[in-house]
DNA sequence: TGCTTCTGTGAGATCCTCTAACGAAACAAT
DNA sequence: ATTGTTTCGTTAGAGGATCTCACAGAAGCA
């Protein structure tokens, strides 16, 4: 019974050791995360780390599965603690928020993967999870938020013309026949997230979120915008504005 | 004069190690290079590579430049090679082949940066070069394609109907109110790319071009798409289509 | 009190990057 | 052809990394 402190005392000392390697982490990379300089400046000897973890690879792990299950905890409450129309717009702010403020957690999970490596089952669960909070907040885009154009398709042929939505469910946009031909793709796969797998078009659009918030945001933490001259947070708003408008 | 045979000879071995080294990069990822296993592999001790670079890091950066330079080249010759009313999808498929069929150099160039590394500025001149390329492609996207369609405004009023365009050249697509506020704040910023510097508009249109490709392409290249069972080349389609579309 | 389990240490194997000193080869010039 | 100079590759080694192993304490349990 006692060994409860046994236990408490092991769980303090790896939540230490992670917060030393996120703070190597910040300032040397993941190729500056080093199992030895963590246990000196914890007052240990190297080997003693290896108690605590198996060895450097998992701890490694544990800091992505860690970061990733912060991330979507954080946009998961930032869509519940918002009204539904502005979800969409809260999770997606939410999300580069976080990864504004914590780069390397972000690169972490979206950055270069090692060739062989193979994530753990646990992450692919949070995945489906956070793909969960993007259906949730995609699907409640259009809905009575009232901001959005109707857009009327215009005369001129050609395959960009938007036509008419398939089959789906509620009001929406209408989709362009590229779209329509995505939606049509996607409607079969998956099941990418718990809960009831949506349709084709939802995840059109959900696919289309996520690529497209990562390419703004990634790029931004990843410096590549460094000596532009220009403000990316603008940038992020025209991108999150074209999502809500394109449904 | 006859020291060419020394150079010529110590341009090769050069050249050998980097391609030992884009074999390593492919199997092990970054952390996987070893100027010891490159030499070895060719043949010779350790050390002796030191005479052809500097450092290990020195190996890295000519590794990037190279990819770079190559990337840039081949997107301008894309480019260049299509009709005009092509080039947009042109620039942006070459794009997407060079980095399907070398992910390690994509993630070279666009992956994880080490948090003090500083890109020499021969990088930077290439990435203006190439984004001269992409300006010179998002230019010719309206014009003359006679595949755009002409979205009349609807009559619902808020912030996303499309709104006349403010004062720009030639005959494009009207801009949402996000956008154009976007082109105002994009007017002064740069210069992005050698030659005349394009106006905001077209700067908002090549941001978001190379944000969302590199988004799909990024995530594609990573592998997270894997698992979830659908083919990320339509994605990319309709991506590409909706940045045609979108002006 | 003893017995067991957990925790840390020091030594060491094996890799790595990178430096230094030395032999050998290739080039240059008399 | 002989001499001098530059370059190349070697071995030796410093210093650091991950990680294994055997051993000394400490903590928990009887």
């Amino acid at each position: 019974m006692a060994t409860a402190r046994r236990e408490r005392y092991r769980k303090q000392t790896r939540e230490e050791a992670k917060s030393v390697a996120l703070a190597q982490l910040a300032e040397s990379g993941t190729a500056g995360i080093s199992v030895n300089a963590i246990a000196k400046a914890m007052g240990m000897t190297g080997p003693a780390l290896y108690r605590y973890f198996a060895s450097r690879d998992e701890l490694l792990t544990e800091l992505i599965t860690d970061a990733y299950r912060d991330l979507a905890e954080t946009l998961a409450r930032a869509v519940a603690d918002a009204a539904p129309a502005d979800r969409f717009r809260a999770m997606a702010r939410a999300l580069r928020d976080w990864a504004k403020r914590q780069p390397d957690r972000y690169l972490l999970i979206y950055g270069t993967p090692v060739p062989g490596y193979q994530a753990p089952p646990e992450t692919t669960e949070i995945a489906a999870g956070m793909m969960r909070t993007i259906f949730d907040a995609c699907s409640s885009v259009g809905e009575s938020g009232g901001a959005t154009a109707s857009v009327t398709p215009g005369v001129t042929a050609g395959a960009a013309a938007r036509v008419a939505p398939s089959a789906t469910a509620s009001g929406e946009q209408p989709l362009t026949e590229v779209e329509a031909a995505l939606a049509r793709h996607l409607e079969g796969a998956g099941p990418w997230a718990p809960g009831e797998e949506p349709g084709g078009e939802l995840k059109g659009r959900a696919l289309r979120t996520w690529t497209r918030l990562h390419g703004v945001i990634s790029l931004d933490v990843q410096g590549q915008f460094t000596g532009m001259g220009f403000d990316p947070s603008v940038l992020f708003e025209a991108e999150l504005d074209a999502l809500v408008r394109g449904g």
